[in-house]
DNA sequence: TATTGTTATACTCTATAACTATA
DNA sequence: TATAGTTATAGAGTATAACAATA
């Protein structure tokens, strides 16, 4: 797979992130789908549960846009997983509720999510786990140099226009 | 931007790489971004300077698909860091070389990279930064629990015949 | 006029299929 | 027949624009 020296892969710091990153993202996909979800719905679910949001409010709440939420809840309310209510304080607005079908599964997914975690972390001594954890969370957190997704997370995405149609 | 408790991001190891992985690409590509190339420009001219390597074995070493080395070659022959040079065994194969310019622009992205990396690693002490990484290595290396990307990256990618075409 | 949720659609990214020229 | 590189394009994901109902 990879031909670098062991020494060359651990002072590249972004293979390492993404790897980790994108090797978890695989295997918490895997272990959700077994509950006939994916990783976003699980998500927008264990969020929507508690309070009583609109879609609006869930929407910049995962971090995701409203169009999206909307094809997502589709799903979910298709599945029965969730539901929309119409707010009764806005006609234009509804509520996102969790069914109880929907709480059964979040309860489901945080017990697999929770094995995985552990299942994952597990294979370090449990010292060298809290060491690893502290640094991960400084490196990411507030303060941390790696606090911002800010700037560049794609392209402008902007609608071409005669004129910018250039490229 | 999170609500969440401390304890509870600590708890979210996914949050944790994604974010961390992410915010570092995200400097990444703003990093090179200077020398007028991206992550994958990089990627791929640093390892083509040393060897001589055809376009399909570069693909291969650099983990992409045959034809997504040919849009980024086309660009770095455009922007005169990278040649293609037809190959003196097989006339279907053509050997990719890095120009001077090419080689320079390397260079310096290689000093770009280590001063991110120090700069994002300087805020562990030396100590911890090094369990830091030697966890992050056993993680993500041949016999860890992330090792493989493996499954599901996306979807099938198949493309639609009349009776697939259900969803 | 501004906002909520919806629909339609455009843009990016990446990979599959088909093609040309060799092997 | 099989393979290297190319081109065309499909598919997935996600965001922008426009719209209807309501504030």
């Amino acid at each position: 797979m990879d031909t670098r020296s062991a020494e060359e892969i651990r002072a590249d710091l972004s293979y390492l992130f993404d790897k980790a990153s994108q090797a978890l993202a695989a295997r918490m996909a895997d272990s959700l789908a077994t509950l006939r979800i994916s990783p976003r719905d699980y998500c927008v679910l264990s969020k929507a549960g508690s309070a009583a949001l609109t879609q609006g409010e869930l929407a910049e709440l995962a971090l995701m846009d409203k169009t999206t939420m909307v094809v997502t809840l589709d799903r979910l309310e298709g599945d029965g997983l969730a539901r929309r209510t119409p707010s009764p304080t806005d006609r234009r607005a509804r509520i996102v509720e969790t069914t109880d079908a929907g709480y059964s599964t979040v309860a489901q997914a945080r017990t697999v999510i929770d094995n995985l975690y552990a299942d994952v972390l597990g294979v370090l001594p449990a010292e060298q786990r809290e060491v690893f954890l502290d640094a991960l969370v400084t490196l990411v957190g507030p303060d941390g140099p790696l606090s911002e997704v800010e700037a560049t997370p794609n392209a402008p995405r902007r609608r071409a226009t005669r004129s910018s149609r250039t490229q």
